[in-house]
DNA sequence: GTCTATATTTCGATAGAC
DNA sequence: GTCTATCGAAATATAGAC
């Protein structure tokens, strides 16, 4: 994906990296491969050669999230769910969410565009971590009590880590961590 | 806007309560004007007769926030913001903002339009509710501390009552309320 | 207030040269 | 791998009849 320095090394990851930072910014339908293109210094063609369409580039990116998650999704995924596992499970993904805090914000903006995406991929076995997230919440076997802890406390994370994120500075990102980390297990306690 | 049965009484609130709809669910930029107006029943010139713009459609909804958070801002705008306070905002906000859940989720789903929007209007005076957030949590005079536990809180509530809130079902909506409160509470303490 | 018809623009995507 | 040139579709917006 990228060398050492944080670069990537293929013209296919540098148009990723260009596209995600102009969705997340424009939003997906109001970016144009025109735009990603002359930011790259080539033309639009030129992008037709490494993707096939530009929901390819899109689907590309949700990749990038479905990789990410995938263990936490087997964590998920056998036995039953508890306060307890939701919280540890939280507190380890925790680190991840924030260096991968881009794909995540890119998947929370643009919701509708990965909806129309997942419409015309009615063959991929899409075991997505937000539906999985979104199925275990809406599980009535579960005590309503726990439920909403475990919505509120995912809210919390992302209010802490993505959406209000930036308002932190940089410098201090281990600090607002252990913040965010601690206001979670207040919030999960009892 | 509104009658006693919930029914917009005027073209123009009809046309706004479906683009609020289809902007949810299909995105700004993915709503095309023909769907609304089929949607209603008429064609798309008729649209133009009741706003000048796409973009006008759009601002009359920012409108409906605006008007929402405005006592809100009120009372985020005088003396210094602390922890008790914010906790009291919150309180109070969490009914306003489930019975305008709609609204508040078109904000959220469509940042980029909204910003767009904003670009263009240079001379409107947006002290908008969303602004003094990230405004209050930017204040650098505040401990940190303080600061993402209201980033977390405020993010809580959303994650209880906007971005998973429907996954509980509707019928014990004053439970999930209440348990939200109560989450908040715990994460705010101390 | 709503219609038909159309002007205008922009976008995604393709063809073929280099 | 990237270019120029272009196609076809769909979108916003307008003009003018009713």
């Amino acid at each position: 994906m990228s060398n050492a320095a944080g670069q990537p090394d293929t013209m296919r990851e540098r148009i990723l990296d260009v596209a995600l930072e102009l969705f997340i910014q424009n939003g997906y339908d109001g970016t144009s491969l025109r735009e990603v293109a002359e930011r790259l210094g080539v033309t639009k063609a030129a992008l037709y050669y490494h993707f096939a369409s530009k929901d390819d580039i899109l689907m590309a990116l949700h990749l990038r999230l479905h990789e990410l998650g995938k263990d936490a999704l087997r964590r998920l995924t056998d036995g039953h769910v508890t306060l307890a596992k939701w919280g540890a499970l939280l507190d380890s993904l925790l680190d991840e969410m924030r260096s991968h805090r881009e794909i995540i914000l890119l998947h929370e903006r643009n919701q509708a565009a990965f909806e129309k995406l997942h419409r015309k991929d009615h063959d991929a076995e899409h075991e997505d971590i937000q539906d999985r997230f979104r199925q275990i919440l809406a599980d009535a076997s579960l005590p309503l009590r726990d439920r909403v802890k475990m919505a509120c406390s995912l809210g919390a994370v992302m209010g802490g880590l993505l959406m209000f994120g930036d308002a932190f500075g940089q410098a201090q990102e281990s600090q607002v961590d252990d913040l965010v980390r601690s206001a979670v297990k207040d919030l999960l306690r009892r």
